[in-house]
RNA sequence: GUCCCGGUAGCUCAGCUGGAUAGAGCGGCGCCCUCCUAAGGCGCAGGCCACAGGUUCGACUCCUGUCCGGGACGCCA
């Protein structure tokens, strides 16, 4: 494993501060000032500002009592000199714009293929524990699109996090024994008794798709699921509704497995919601709540005052039948991810769920357990909805044409779906087109990044198909006759790339990266247009093939953060 | 009524924890393959960043209010 070596932006940070030290000192500008504002390193929007930008002489004009730009003279006068930067400039209100030396880029592109899967990994996490739930979709049904927008958003975090040093356990939580078990069993008995949903004697709230019938079929026909450590077999006798109600629940937790698995997702740990009343988790949380003394009892039910910790109005527990609502085992399920050593716990779901975070959160802040006010981190997505030929697709349950996420991987492939699924912001609504999906054109950003990967294989094939050998020690020695605007673009964009993991991870946003990968493309296409790769003469030759071996890593790199594949030939 | 999320080019959307002249793709118009995959590239046109205030050196970004769209508000899960 090699040693990352340290991230641009920090050496840089790391110059300005050794400037900003020596400004503190005796009666230098910013003497006697106690609390520095941290520094902030940021990259230009055009290279006419250099290459990065620093905005800490105005944010400390007000401490120091100075103009910013004096400021900015006096920190550029005491930046201690370093290969990395070629030119300083004060610009504007007061901004100190670095310009990078060449050099700086070629050593970004050299440490791409040494470091090869390892670049842009970082260590931020420092190993620290974070378990990531997803899906978490309960077995009455396959799963739908909504779900594969969590699938996507959740291992994706779930593979940011891991690149940025955190020990990460994904996480599938489902019930496996409420009301809707009970509908599903019903729904499968009924079924298997020859009762269709149009029939009165169908179950109120029954699921009336068509794969119940496929259930029920399985069940007659003595099948056999085998999942989650469980061995069933159908044994035909529908009047077992226990029995029923088991091999339904295997049926769909494999059906479920085997699709989000086609959609490269796995997971460490699948939680079962009977778990948690099974031992103990439950009564222990109540427990705990009733000792803080954040519970009370009224008309017959037992109620969180969780008004006390931000909730909009308290909430039952245990209803007057005697059961508990559905967000004591919630509360009780996020108390075990802490107990478990979670330190950070990320809970992916739909935004439809939102009205439930406040209370979760209250019953974790009245257990008094120090847990942080912060646990779980939310991450929500929006409604996903589907358009084919120009019209939506009705995603309903009771519908006939139900589209579920195995339809969509089939009829797109796998690798589309994850990026359309993940390029957008989560936070806003979804228009997933099939069509465009489905397009092997430039109208399909999917191919566009892949065909970049594809198109470097490509020129090697063609450089081995000539004879050309390719000498990486040379190419990097000669990265200095690389002195045309594109291909110090590239180099840029390139250099960009550990930065776009970092900040994605850090900010929980997935679709930052999917944006610098069609950049990363774009930067490439430019290049490999303007310039043959394979030019008689061999210096050059050896420097643009060592580039593009750079760029290919850092596009295999991102393209499996994002769980997409990187094809050698299109 | 309360809460959450959106409102940026004709369309679909980026805009990194407030930064310098607002970006990309598609669509429109005009170009580029005797050359490594044209699944590509280049150029032009296109904007009151929903609206109105506020905060400050500086606001698409933060705060308040209004309007529009979507979602959530149960002793359902």
């Amino acid at each position: 494993m090699n040693s990352q070596s340290t991230p641009l932006k920090q050496q840089l940070r790391e110059l300005i501060e050794r400037a900003m030290a020596t400004l503190t000192q005796d009666d230098g500008p910013l003497a006697g000032i106690s609390e520095l504002p941290p520094v902030q390193i940021e990259r230009t929007k055009t290279r006419e500002h250099g290459d990065f930008a620093c905005n800490v002489a105005m944010q400390l004009a007000r401490l120091a009592r100075a103009k910013p730009r004096d400021l900015a003279t006096a920190l550029v006068a005491a930046l201690p000199a370093d290969p990395l930067v070629a030119k300083v400039d004060i610009a504007g209100p007061g901004f100190i714009n670095l310009s990078l030396s060449d050099n700086a880029w070629h050593q970004q592109v050299n440490q791409a293929i040494a470091q090869g899967r390892d670049f842009g990994r970082n260590q931020n996490g420092q190993g620290v524990c974070v378990g990531v739930e997803y899906v978490s979709a309960n077995p009455t049904g396959p799963l739908h699109v909504g779900h594969g927008r969590a699938a996507a958003i959740g291992d994706t975090l779930a593979r940011l996090l891991d690149a940025a040093g955190w020990k990460v356990v994904r996480e599938f939580y489902y019930n496996d024994a409420g009301v809707q078990i009970d509908n599903l069993a019903l729904s499968v008995q009924a079924r298997g008794r020859g009762i269709d949903p149009e029939n009165p004697a169908w179950p109120a709230d029954g699921y009336r798709g068509d794969y119940i019938q496929v259930v029920a079929d399985g069940f007659a026909a003595g099948e056999t699921v085998d999942v989650d450590g469980q061995h069933l077999v159908g044994s035909g006798d529908f009047d077992d509704l226990d029995a029923v109600r088991r091999f339904a629940v295997g049926w769909l937790r494999r059906e479920q497995n085997d699709d989000l698995a086609a959609f490269g997702v796995q997971f460490d740990v699948y939680y079962l919601e009977s778990s948690l009343y099974a031992d103990g988790k439950v009564a222990e949380t109540v427990d705990a709540l009733n000792q803080s003394g954040h519970t009370y009892e009224q008309d017959g039910a037992l109620w969180l005052r969780s008004t006390d910790f931000g909730d909009d109005k308290d909430r039952v527990m245990r209803k007057s039948d005697g059961n508990y609502t559905y967000f004591v085992p919630d509360v009780a399920y996020h108390l075990s991810k802490w107990q478990r050593g979670y330190v950070r716990a990320i809970t992916e779901l739909g935004a439809d769920h939102h009205g439930s975070l406040a209370r979760v959160k209250a019953g974790l802040q009245a257990l008094e357990q120090g847990i942080p006010a912060g646990y779980p981190e939310y991450v929500l997505h929006q409604m996903v909805t589907v358009m084919r030929g120009g019209a939506e697709v009705k995603l309903g349950k009771r519908a006939g044409g139900y589209l579920t996420l195995r339809d969509l991987i089939d009829e797109v492939g796998r690798d589309a779906t994850r990026y359309f699924l993940i390029s957008r912001k989560s936070d806003s609504q979804l228009t997933f087109d099939i069509d465009l999906a489905r397009a092997q054109s430039n109208d399909n950003p999917v191919y566009y990044i892949q065909y970049a990967h594809a198109r470097i294989c490509s020129v090697f094939r063609q450089a081995a198909e000539k004879g050309i050998s390719h000498d990486p020690q040379a190419g990097q020695a000669n990265m200095s006759v690389l002195t045309d605007e594109q291909s110090l673009a590239l180099m840029i964009e390139l250099s960009r790339y550990p930065e776009a993991v970092e900040s994605a991870a850090e900010g929980l946003e997935p679709h930052t990266l999917a944006t610098y990968l069609r950049e990363l493309a774009a930067a490439f296409h430019t290049a490999y247009n303007a310039h043959p790769i394979l030019p008689a003469d061999s210096p050059e030759r050896d420097a643009r093939l060592t580039l593009c071996l750079g760029v290919k890593q850092v596009l295999a790199n991102g393209l499996d953060l994002l769980g997409m594949g990187a094809p050698e030939q299109m």
